[in-house]
DNA sequence: AACAATTGTGAAAAATTTTTCATTATTAAT
DNA sequence: ATTAATAATGAAAAATTTTTCACAATTGTT
């Protein structure tokens, strides 16, 4: 089920976007103004932010911005009152997803809602990490300033680790997953090509993210 | 570069915009109604399309339509005076990505665009073509049955045809875009390259889609 | 038809990636 | 501390991919 953020601070329009929103069956929250809505979001997953322009301490362009820079690429839907371009091709700058002139329609929000993260859940070509980055389209890792390109298996295998971050994997369960080979115990192909990944990823960041687990396997933690 | 598909039927629309968007380096073309935009579209290869909603023979919203039918997921923007609600829905629902009422500026054309094709770029994980899908993720090529893993090159090269299809390159061209070569006439990669590619494609589907334009390059083409 | 220019081809060389193997290092348990 | 199991490593073998090269085939022009 969709979750939506909702910062707005006139009362009205965000209870009425938060009945309508519930009576779809979205779950929702609301805040009143920009830096709960940053600390709401540094703490809580949201499929969309539905930012107002004009709410107090920080305004909705300056959310925008800041979620950006936290490299948090959640669609963001900007409102506002104001309809002149100049703040259009601001918001885009910033990269907020799209833009909603007041008055709307809730069925406008809605659809513009489902547009944006129909696209996003369909999009996401780079897996964040740390202060790193896989491009799953590159097969490239880099970081601020370098970018290394993974050969096939080591790619195949850092995504695996990235999407299963956290938890013990045992080599069997690598053989299977990502080499998809046919039980073979017998070859540490896994054991190298973790070697080789360690030394990709230790070129990038000091940190030791493929730790040994004696009898177990191996996992990948993030921090 | 980036490549635009205007279809607008008000020829000094039409050409304001065509004016506006070469000043920008931008490449365009303009049809002035919906059939001989969907014959454009079968044959040429565009970043985005710029629809108005109401030009002569097939309407722009049916234009969306068909595009989609028919495994196309480029951009699309519908240029409409109508500015009621139910329509903006409408236009969602036949797979629009965005959505600009009349009168608009050129900036605001140019932002929509950018923001469009930007995450459309990021976004995109397969190019159809005929009845075969090259999985950008999986660098695979697959029709109903098989599918093929292209080893690297094979597979740049035949992303870079398919996004710049029926259109002659050179070999230098390709030597410089895809190579990344500093200049090298002296070699023959691509055309070995394109015979290679050219197997996997007969492996899938009997037809030539490479061919070759003597003294000038090649030209891949759909139907 | 003869030609020069251009393109295609098979095979091998070169480069890269993947896997194996023998050995060393580390770990947990006695 | 010793030991047996497990993991890491360097180096090389095997496999794959990329590139080169020499020659054959094709094309457009005369």
């Amino acid at each position: 089920m969709m979750n939506v953020l909702i910062v707005e601070d006139e009362k009205q329009i965000a209870n009425s976007l938060k009945k309508s929103f519930e009576s779809e069956g979205y779950d929702c929250e609301v805040c009143y103004d920009g830096e709960r809505a940053l600390d709401v979001i540094s703490s809580q997953y949201f499929d969309v932010f539905l930012l107002d322009w004009r709410i107090p301490k920080v305004s909705g362009i300056e959310v925008c911005k800041r979620v950006r820079e936290s490299n948090n690429q959640t669609p963001i839907i900007l409102l506002t009152a104001l309809s002149d371009v100049k703040n259009k091709i601001e918001a885009f700058n910033y990269g907020a997803d799209d833009y909603i002139t007041k008055p709307f329609s809730f069925e406008e929000v809605l659809a513009r809602i489902n547009a944006v993260v129909r696209r996003y859940k369909t999009s996401v070509s780079t897996i964040e990490f740390d202060n790193l980055s896989l491009n799953l389209i590159k097969h490239t890792l880099q970081n601020s300033e370098v970018e290394v390109k993974l050969p096939e298996m080591e790619f195949e295998l850092l995504r695996y680790f990235l999407e299963h971050r956290a938890s013990i994997i045992s080599r069997e369960k690598l053989c299977d997953d990502v080499w998809k080979l046919p039980y073979t115990p017998t070859t540490n192909v896994v054991d190298v090509t973790v070697k080789h990944l360690r030394y990709k990823l230790e070129e990038l960041s000091e940190k030791k993210y493929i730790k040994t687990v004696y009898g177990e396997g191996y996992i990948f933690i993030t921090e």
